[in-house]
DNA sequence: ACGCTACTTGACCGATCGGTCAGATCCTGC
DNA sequence: GCAGGATCTGACCGATCGGTCAAGTAGCGT
């Protein structure tokens, strides 16, 4: 695996069709996403997509698997972890990922229920479902549940599907994006016992 | 005219029919659902379908066109009404609206930018956009959107997609739900006096 | 009993699906 | 210049897609 600056041509084909078939399953859907068409809108020939992925349950591994092993890391240090900032913490690196990784996200979590038999899409969603529980664990209360699933469900509706809802000249920075999102996670995912955060970091 | 209590024949294979489409659509995706699956699932052949419904699109719009219109209904009611209520009976009906038409809120609110191009979808997103500026104008800060969608979208997830994700046996029973939804999206598009933290427009 | 309508179905259509395979073409080390 | 692997592609495969069509069946008014 070199570390060029001058990629090899393999590497660049397949980095091209990974970009491409995300943005495709992202936003029309795995299902609704064929070979045929990635391969139009990469340049490439569908033969030459099979030629560098086995198949297009491979293409969409490789192309998210980046993003939930990153899920996974995050998740792994909020269970392991404690301290009153872990809750924080939680938040602000799951706001980042969501910005960074919107399209994979969008996959294994929004469409992820109706492909839970792909290998990757269920390795995902035992991610998704180990946070639920480590969330339900310490607060048990059917409303924190809820406040939970609605942020993150929520974040991952804004950043992808609702994008399309608003004004194309109102869409604000990522920047601001990532501010107003650990403003408005925050005052969901806090502990409710405490007084409201009301300074950002 | 048949206004009977015992159902023809007809209205009753086009009921089961669009019910079964509707579980369909709403699990594994529009692009996701052949007739054939709906055909077999409903215990009838794809011959039969087709002869109901006109084609699979049609299909799709049969079985969402009375939730988007009762959404636009509500939609309707909050841009004209005024008075202090206003927001919380739209957050009242709204949740309503999604408990009873889960599977149609899910394919009109998460699948619906990637079906567009279907009129009843286009009619769909277009009222969800206008419910967008009608909160965008009267909030003007980023954050009250982002609330907003957040309320929304996350809504629709919990009720649809992260439904998978929770405990089979933890599932709250609808009025707990709405409940619930009452609460935390009350919290979410309630006008708050406290002042807003550093916004960066 | 008849005819009409509602309903259901299997056979069939062209298009497209994911995937295979046998060459072309290109690049690099020798 | 040549061998050999990497890359790319068109032809092709069986299956399935949405959709058409004609034939058949069931039920009801007359």
């Amino acid at each position: 695996m070199p570390t060029d600056a001058q990629p090899t041509t393999r590497v660049r084909a397949a980095d091209e069709l990974k970009q491409v078939a995300l943005d495709q399953f992202a936003t029309v859907g795995f299902a609704g996403t064929s070979l045929q068409h990635i391969a139009d809108h990469a340049g490439y020939s569908k033969s030459s997509v099979l030629y560098h992925f086995a198949s297009k349950e491979a293409l969409l591994e490789a192309a998210i698997e980046p993003a939930i092993s990153e899920f996974e890391a995050v998740l792994d240090d909020f269970i392991a972890g404690r301290g009153s900032g872990r809750r924080r913490t939680l938040v602000a690196r799951v706001v980042d990922l969501l910005l960074e990784n919107r399209q994979a996200v969008h996959v294994f979590l929004i469409q992820g229920p109706s492909l839970a038999e792909l290998p990757i899409i269920a390795r995902a969603n035992a991610a998704v479902r180990r946070l639920a529980e480590a969330i339900g664990d310490e607060r048990e209360s059917v409303v924190d549940q809820v406040r939970f699933g609605i942020g993150l469900g929520g974040a991952a509706f804004l950043l992808t599907a609702g994008r399309s809802f608003a004004d194309a000249d109102a869409l604000p920075a990522d920047d601001e994006l990532r501010d107003v999102l650990h403003v408005v996670l925050g005052e969901l995912l806090a502990p409710r016992d405490r007084p409201r955060p009301t300074t950002t970091d």
